[in-house]
DNA sequence: ACCTGAACACCGTTCAAGT
DNA sequence: ACCTGAACACCGTTCAAGT
């Protein structure tokens, strides 16, 4: 499923020829680069394009405004996150419920940790462009596939699965965010990870139906 | 606990003058104001100068710059959230856990929802200024009274309460910070917060130790 | 057709001049 | 002693001129 951007961020044109495609992807590697470099406050157009070689014009084509640099740049980067949960979730059909778990905040986390840099830095850039579109529809696929998977289990089901789905979620996004946030030493932010998943792996059991909650 | 404030973000001038007072909650009401108003790319130092009645230069009086006075909105509240929290914290010593637990949930969603848009604001505003030394402030109080609480515990005993306590507090603070982004209609942000209340008491039984566990 | 970069409007910050 | 706001450097964005 694509997300729906809004016309006031979306991006001026699409890459149809092979030029246009490195020349974007020299930009949003420069954007990341300067990103990492410098820092958001320093995060300049001419900056940018100077380290992409291309000219603040040439920028200007493909994108509308510098936010919806950063937009795109987050939409590339969720896109990527919600692609793997996606796949996570479909080979673990029919697992028992808490391995579904431990793979979706194994899946998750790893996506986060791989280049935590680059996650820290577009948390950053993710501020003031409009990105509710955004998270709205990342939400919205990963709601998808993760209750699909949820609802496959063999050894579990729930009263009210989409708030148990989504309090999972809130829970587990927000929890890896905050531990991003706080840089904690990487020891300790294995040992809260593999607390997390037991969390997780708790709460279900105790809000799973039991034989007696059974329909007669 | 004062919070430390790096030199390059402290405020240049105490308000050691009745009337430097009245000036200083000037300025912070008009950033909050234009903030909610214009959002954070429209903040400029004249705006918020023009609406607090005074001009740009007596503002660089008080703030070295515009971070500075982003930053120092962000430490007022951060402080008036950490003052609720160790009250509530002190209130609750010697409670059994699970009601420490619904405190603590109820308290910090409760400080964080009051004024939604203004938490929203303040996430918005928190970015790019240096802020990991105002988090790594709070997080310490806030740890500090947590695990002051728990330890009063008359029914659980943990193996590593510091672990326990970390994970708990990652997952209350990164939930209600996620739920908020995702701006879920209100009946379904209570039915989490109580979700989230569940599954802190279930994870805090698991790892509780048995009376099997105790040192003979 | 596409790229360039000087030019324009606006913002953060300073500091000489005012009280 | 403290306040003011014009002035300066720099950034986002445009568009006439170039290829």
């Amino acid at each position: 499923m694509a997300t729906t951007t809004p016309g006031h961020l979306a991006a001026r044109k699409k890459p149809l020829q092979a030029r246009s495609v490195v020349t974007l992807d020299a930009i949003f590697e420069a954007t990341i680069q300067v990103l990492l470099a410098q820092g958001l406050n320093r995060l300049t157009t001419t900056r940018v394009a100077d380290r992409a070689g291309v000219s603040v014009g040439t920028m200007y084509q493909y994108f509308p405004h510098k936010q919806a640099l950063l937009y795109a740049l987050n939409e590339r980067y969720l896109d990527m996150v919600a692609d793997r949960i996606e796949t996570a979730c479909s080979q673990h059909a029919g697992v028992p419920i808490a391995e579904m778990v431990d793979a979706l905040v194994n899946t998750y986390w790893a996506a986060k940790t791989e280049r935590s840099d680059v996650t820290r830095a577009l948390y950053r850039a993710a501020v003031e462009l409009d990105n509710d579109a955004l998270i709205a529809a990342f939400a919205q696929r990963v709601d998808t596939a993760t209750i699909a998977m949820f609802s496959t289990a063999p050894d579990a089901r729930f009263a009210d699965l989409p708030l148990v789905n989504t309090t999972l979620l809130a829970v587990i996004f927000g929890s890896v965010r905050n531990v991003f946030e706080r840089r904690l030493p990487a020891g300790l932010e294995n040992d809260v990870r593999d607390q997390l998943a037991q969390m997780c792996r708790s709460y279900l059991n105790q809000v799973a139906l039991t034989d007696a909650d059974a329909p007669s």
